[in-house]
DNA sequence: TTGAAAGCGTTACCAA
DNA sequence: TTGGTAACGCTTTCAA
């Protein structure tokens, strides 16, 4: 048995094989190459020498079997898809590939089950950490995934109840939405939609945000919520129903960079101009905002910051456990040329524009 | 000791427990639990019931290493940000969730040597396959890695020497550049500029399918190609340097959805209108193609397809090894505004605009 | 049909 | 300073 060295699955070599190479014992091979103290310079060097001839490399599964920690995170999210997830995976990844680890990607669909099961599977191949991007607030299912975690849990942008164990890192959303809210109260829109997704934490910051713009300047809520999913689709539907309101909003903000795509889909196809006919805002810079015609105004965020700090904040939790951490990062407005003056209903607009 | 039964690092149950808790053998509720057959109904009940009350579920490390086999596969790309290779992923990882494997995903930032040890890190994190978009294709390091690796390969988009032992998923970029190249010419455009990247398949197809469709129309190849990184920045300076050109073209391509931003910031700059000034032709759809005024015509393909053959070509070669397989994807051209008739030189366009 | 025991490749204790 | 050895949690012979 022992003259047989196979090493590993695929015939690479194995511990065994460096210390059989090097004439040492094994635990030997071990202290080297993990860098523990206490080895005279001979033996180390023999062990060195050994390691490169053989082109050896430890076995990671044994190592977190045995170390019980695999220097990898888990990361949730909807859809990589999303350029707002993109980034903060970017984020998160650079940093943790400086620390070593590696990342697990898992998209779940925004479907709040799937989070559910995605955690578990994570959880089983022993992730060190966890990054996600929770559909929902109070999904069962996700909540008892998220107890059921036995190893630091970073929640982006979301606020759970109390007793989940885990950190934080949030946008200020309200910041950035109160600055755009003030932004169009200012240039005399009165009625503005405001679209946004499902009740979540951001949801409920941007709303918030809008109703005490309105209320600082003394102005009755003159505002039009518009509640869904955060897709191209809603956001299309959205501006339809909202334009064909007998009252329809001067402004309309996206709570979300996906409706953009459907939102201008519909408001192009009523030829309307941005900036003139209706003032547009969005969420979350992508590049469509900037080489629109005009521009659009948005609400913006340092996303890959948003999934390095959460990289971040699970491995100081990895390397010494600690109460739980809340960490938020800025969101601000940008105002762009969709941003302009209300004049009339959209009724009148449209009127204008055929004569 | 055997009264003990922590089971997992965090204490979490293992398979022991399960075992002392339906009161039968270790063996017995692996066997009950991985699916094998040869267990009298009996047992397979209790077991499944002690599992189910301590939440059991094994340990994937253990599992990864005793099995020979992890049900992973790792991920090496540039950059997830880019909205091409992040649809590759998703298409990647909707496969291979479903078939019970999870992803590494690693970004190498399009510096081949990180590349390389990408590779290496995932090999030992013993990956039963890999899918990679090389950032070149005679990088030496980048081909040692991929030598020693001892898993089924599936490289995407590019071509590699023939001893590297892959599998490759390729895009036709030959066919849609083709489409692309005549469309032009049928225009009436002879003089078209090219922005390329490094010298590996995608660039050599598209070069050579505009060679072919100057010939087959007699035509004197009268065609600039620019060479240089598939960035914004480059996209910028190419349309620069080349419109600044005594003769400029009349109509450019650029071979990168990435070059686009870069370029379309220059065409703003000289006040340049497409379709009209001069004709644009961008590579892989993104959402910014089609919402731009005018709408950008594209050589598009189906980014998800080709991650998602990836994920099926290295499933199944780690199902049953088998000899190299290569999988090739059609891409087609899809004409919109951007692309008009040629309006004599770009300095006279300029004048035109002015006066 | 069941279970004891031998590993998988590594680390870490402990004795030498 | 070194090396044998017992785990880590699981699968898989092999005997019973």
């Amino acid at each position: 048995m022992s003259d047989n060295l196979p090493g590993d699955p695929k015939g690479r070599p194995g511990i065994k094989a460096v210390a059989a190479l090097a004439g040492v014992g094994i635990a030997s091979v071990s202290r080297v190459l993990s860098g523990q103290p206490g080895s005279s310079p001979q033996l180390t060097q023999r062990v060195l020498e050994a390691a490169r001839t053989l082109g050896y490399a430890p076995n990671a599964l044994a190592q977190g079997l045995r170390r019980r920690a695999t220097r990898s995170i888990g990361f949730v999210g909807s859809d990589i898809t999303n350029p707002l997830i993109a980034s903060i995976v970017r984020g998160a990844e650079s940093v943790l590939t400086v620390a070593g680890f590696s990342v697990l990607l898992t998209n779940s669909g925004g479907v709040p089950s799937v989070d559910a099961e995605r955690i578990e599977v994570l959880m089983h191949r022993q992730v060190d950490g966890l990054i996600v991007l929770p559909t929902l607030e109070d999904d069962p299912a996700t909540l008892l995934a998220l107890r059921n975690t036995k190893c630091p849990v970073v929640l982006i942008d979301r606020a759970f109840p109390a007793d989940i164990p885990a950190h934080y890192v949030l946008s200020d959303h309200y910041q950035g939405m109160g600055d755009a809210a003030r932004a169009l109260l200012d240039k005399g829109h009165r009625r503005i939609g405001l679209v946004v997704g499902r009740d979540v934490r951001p949801t409920r910051e941007r709303v918030r945000a809008m109703e005490d713009a309105y209320d600082r300047l003394g102005l009755p809520r003159d505002l039009i919520v518009h509640r869904g999913t955060l897709s191209s689709d809603h956001g299309e539907v959205a501006i339809e129903e909202m334009l064909a309101d007998d009252d329809p909003p001067t402004a309309i903000v996206l709570g979300g960079n996906q409706l953009l795509e459907g939102a201008l889909q519909a408001i192009h196809r009523r030829g309307l101009q941005l900036g003139r006919d209706l003032s547009l805002v969005s969420c979350d810079d992508v590049p469509l905002c900037r080489f629109h015609q005009p521009p659009i105004a948005t609400v913006m965020r340092d996303a890959e910051q948003l999934g390095a700090r959460a990289a971040q904040l699970v491995l100081t939790h990895i390397e010494t456990p600690g109460t739980p951490e809340s960490v938020s990062l800025p969101t601000w407005f940008e105002s762009r040329a969709s941003c302009g003056a209300p004049s009339g209903t959209s009724v009148q607009r449209r009127a204008d524009k055929v004569r």
